[in-house]
RNA sequence: GGGGAUAUGGCAGAGUGGACAAAUGCAUCAGACUGUAAAUCUGACGGCGCAAGCCUACGGUGGUUCGAAUCCAUCUAUCCCCA
């Protein structure tokens, strides 16, 4: 492997960065690396609370790609042993305990979502159950006594919780010392993470420190805000892109966000072909062009051509899409509601369907639905949409 | 180990015996306006019923009472102070 020269690679890598922790060491490894010829190994580690990565996630996946094409290791950790514990960064609440099984499945569904950014070379995928299962109870006596309970409660997520009287396990405490020895045993050059990774990342440094080798370096690429444009971009929140969803959920969340957060996520997302997006005026074109643009990234641009065209007969045509397929319906003895409880296969009460009816927000065939007591004939078809975002096709017999 | 406090709907947070399906804010959903933007305004926001109303719900269990989120006992969890 030819490297290119480092100061280069430090430009590229410096791109679209937060904050390189220190920076000045960073450069000797990469003069170390390009004069031995040995690349280095680049850290990430994801928990796998949940099955999906999102578009949050997807920016240090990128920075990762990055570091593959210079030629370096990537060691892409999943942590389904620390997962278990629950990384405390940014809680408020200790998170609820997970299955073994649960976290098995997201973990192998995390492998399918990293290839779509990542290229299937010089990539070690590395569990932590690995050297955590068994680890000898002396092995971790020694390892909490490198870190001390005043510094980790210096940590603002903790100092907050402790002063507002909300509870913090010691397994909490223990989690940012297990992901520091991580590093230790991956032998990690450098960390990458969000910025709210900072404490983490750094205690990594410490602890390789204590084992005498040499210390990580810490990368921290910026935090994607959610599609609220108030809180980071997380699935607890609500507030994400998954990597997996589906083209034109992805596209239509897109077309949700605010001008700013548009302009943010361009930035952030796109930084190296913001004048592409900017030539573009008009908001509403730059942000479908945003949307067709991600869509293409994680799919393909027919499939954005698609969830495009869907979004715009839906929501700024108003018209019914073309892509609904007709179910057929059972009529005998049903009246209104129950009909409308089997169409839309329960996704609603009873008591929610009225409210939709009282409020107008139910349409049959382009009317307005204003009582309980129309019904349909057999062999009658109806296009049903109920709020602005559930369309069905039934036809009764 | 001792003492004190707290537990309410997705979250935050009122409510101290009937007027409580429970104020208010946030979140959510719908309608209006739009670019499904954002902001704003209006309404809804446990379930079942066309409705009168019924059922389920204020940490768990058991009691007092005609009646309990509210009182008592007990259990559990959390926080604070002392040791």
């Amino acid at each position: 492997m030819q490297f290119i020269k480092p100061n280069k690679q430090l430009e590229i890598i410096k791109q679209n960065i937060d904050a390189i922790i220190p920076e000045d060491e960073l450069i000797k490894k990469l003069e170390s690396s390009y004069e031995n010829n040995v690349p280095l190994r680049v850290k990430a580690g994801f928990d796998p609370t949940t099955s999906h990565l999102h578009l949050g996630h997807s920016l240090i996946l990128r920075k990762l790609k990055v570091f593959q094409e210079l030629g370096h290791q990537i060691c892409f950790l999943i942590g389904d042993f620390t997962a278990k514990i629950g990384d405390p960064t940014g809680r408020d609440k200790t998170r609820p305990p997970l299955d073994q099984e649960v976290i098995d499945n997201n973990a192998s569904t995390y492998k399918d979502q990293v290839f779509k950014i990542l290229k299937d070379e010089n990539v070690e995928i590395l569990y932590n159950s690995k050297w955590f299962n068994g680890f000898d109870l002396s092995n971790l006596i020694q390892l909490t006594s490198l870190e001390n309970v005043a510094r980790l409660l210096e940590r603002d997520d903790f100092k907050k919780r402790y002063q507002a009287g909300e509870a913090i396990t010691v397994t909490e405490f223990l989690y940012p010392i297990l992901q520091a020895y991580d590093s230790v045993v991956v032998k990690s050059d450098i960390e990458m993470g969000g910025t709210d990774q900072m404490f983490n990342i750094l205690l990594g440094r410490q602890i390789q420190k204590a084992f005498e080798m040499p210390q990580q370096i810490g990368i921290f690429v910026p935090i994607l805000e959610g599609l609220d444009g108030k809180m980071k971009m997380s699935k607890t929140l609500d507030n994400h892109i998954e990597l997996n969803d589906p083209p034109e959920e992805m596209f239509g969340k897109v077309m949700s966000i605010s001008d700013d957060l548009m302009s943010k996520y361009i930035k952030l997302l796109y930084f190296d072909r913001s004048d592409f997006f900017n030539e573009i005026l008009d908001p509403l074109d730059r942000k479908k062009l945003l949307g067709h643009t991600i869509v293409s990234e994680y799919y393909d641009a027919p499939s954005a051509d698609l969830s495009q065209e869907l979004f715009e007969t839906k929501f700024s045509k108003k018209d019914f899409p073309g892509d609904i397929s007709e179910v057929q319906i059972q009529l005998k003895d049903k009246n209104l509601l129950d009909l409308l409880v089997e169409i839309s296969e329960n996704s609603f009460s009873r008591s929610e369907l009225k409210r939709f009816i009282k409020d107008k927000a139910i349409e049959i065939n382009r009317n307005k639905l204003t009582s309980l007591d129309y019904l349909p004939e057999e062999e009658e078809k109806w296009e049903i949409k109920i709020g602005k975002r559930n369309f069905y096709k039934i036809k009764f017999v």
